[in-house]
DNA sequence: GCACTTATTATACACTTGTATAATTTCAGA
DNA sequence: TCTGAAATTATACAAGTGTATAATAAGTGC
């Protein structure tokens, strides 16, 4: 028998790093942490097994550059749609409301990865760390947005009740797109975000609404 | 050597079931998924892996035993404090978000349990099933409850808006949860509570603080 | 006290896991 | 065109996985 090689391309670290987290996403949201193998990642990213400890020194590395992945790719579709500038902070506050609770950041896809990390994050000081670290950027990101419409009606707040509303809209959002995520079939079209935009509202006692 | 094997004394099925449950349960919230191994949950159950077959066909059914009765517990965790009889279904509703971000309810265990069973939602029917049961049954608990509390402010709500009300309520205590059991040491004492009262306050205009 | 059911243990098996190491191939620079 | 570094493949390994099957012990009813 002819024993031929593979044969190869040699990429620019970056790109085949990129190709091994892309891969691993894509099986962790299929089938669950337990289907990421590193035989399987490999074969997803068209490379084999070996090459993945090349990368990264083990696999809970690769893992945890997923997941920070992930997280970031969420936090960037949630706060694309204010890119174009709003006309005021209480509309982009209502934007983000809606970003939130529909797709693509709420998407079974994106609870299965979530879910399939979260729970390496009690046990594991890295992963938990990068939680930490996402959740506090999203939660900022959202409280400076609460300041400035407050401001914006003549309302300013200090920043203890800040903290405090960040704290309760974040907890809106996350229920929301937890419940819009796991079971997509049971709510109607724009019904989240209806509640959503009410019950931030209401929370804020600012009107979202247009 | 003598070759004794394992004295051991006969349980009543749902004895065993029940305990081989427990077992899964505790390796679970302590480990991960990845722990609770067919072997480790025998061990942890007192019993040899092949008895394990004897009574979960599979190792997915024994799998989806534990969330279920996971969930279970958990629901009933939650409205165990509403059992001693308040003086009126406000102060139920306050003590039930009370209940519902702190512990046991709120805990990482319970987070890490929850995110390993949520995962096999997207593809298990059979777990999607549980899953949709358990939801709803809480929902629907909240619902009664809110409406409960306008009917005493002598405001009763039609359903369609105690849907909306129970829906919004139920993500900020599913979010406020989350957020506690994920993040323990990243809150006060009773901040959590207080922020979820103050919340389900405002977005039902009923005053639930003391 | 004896037979019978079945709960329980013991052993075996085929397969998958992550990782370590050595052999190759690619490609850039001289 | 040749050389050298490193990207990539190939192979090996020890440990762990779920499951199937046979042997054994425990308790129940007679």
């Amino acid at each position: 028998m002819v024993d031929s090689r593979k044969s190869f391309k040699r990429e620019s670290p970056d790109q085949r790093q990129d190709a091994l987290i892309e891969a691993t996403l894509s099986l962790i949201a299929s089938g669950g942490p337990e289907v990421a193998t590193v035989r399987n990642i490999a074969m997803e990213a068209g490379v084999t097994p070996g090459l993945i400890r090349h990368y990264f020194l083990t696999k809970e590395d690769l893992i945890g550059a997923a997941y920070e992945r992930h997280m970031t790719t969420m936090r960037y579709a949630t706060y694309a749609t204010l890119e174009r500038d709003l006309p005021s902070a209480v509309a982009r506050l209502a934007t983000l409301v809606t970003a939130s609770v529909t797709p693509p950041v709420a998407d079974p896809r994106a609870l299965a990865l979530w879910a399939g990390f979260i729970q390496s994050v009690q046990r594991d000081t890295a992963m938990r760390a990068i939680h930490e670290k996402t959740y506090f950027q999203f939660r900022d990101q959202l409280q400076v947005l609460i300041g400035e419409a407050f401001i914006e009606v003549g309302q300013p707040k200090n920043k203890a009740d800040l903290r405090r509303f960040a704290i309760a809209c974040n907890a809106v959002l996350d229920g929301l797109w937890l419940e819009g995520s796991a079971l997509p079939n049971s709510f109607k079209a724009g019904e989240l975000s209806a509640i959503g935009i009410s019950s931030v509202g209401a929370i804020l006692g600012l009107k979202l609404e247009v």
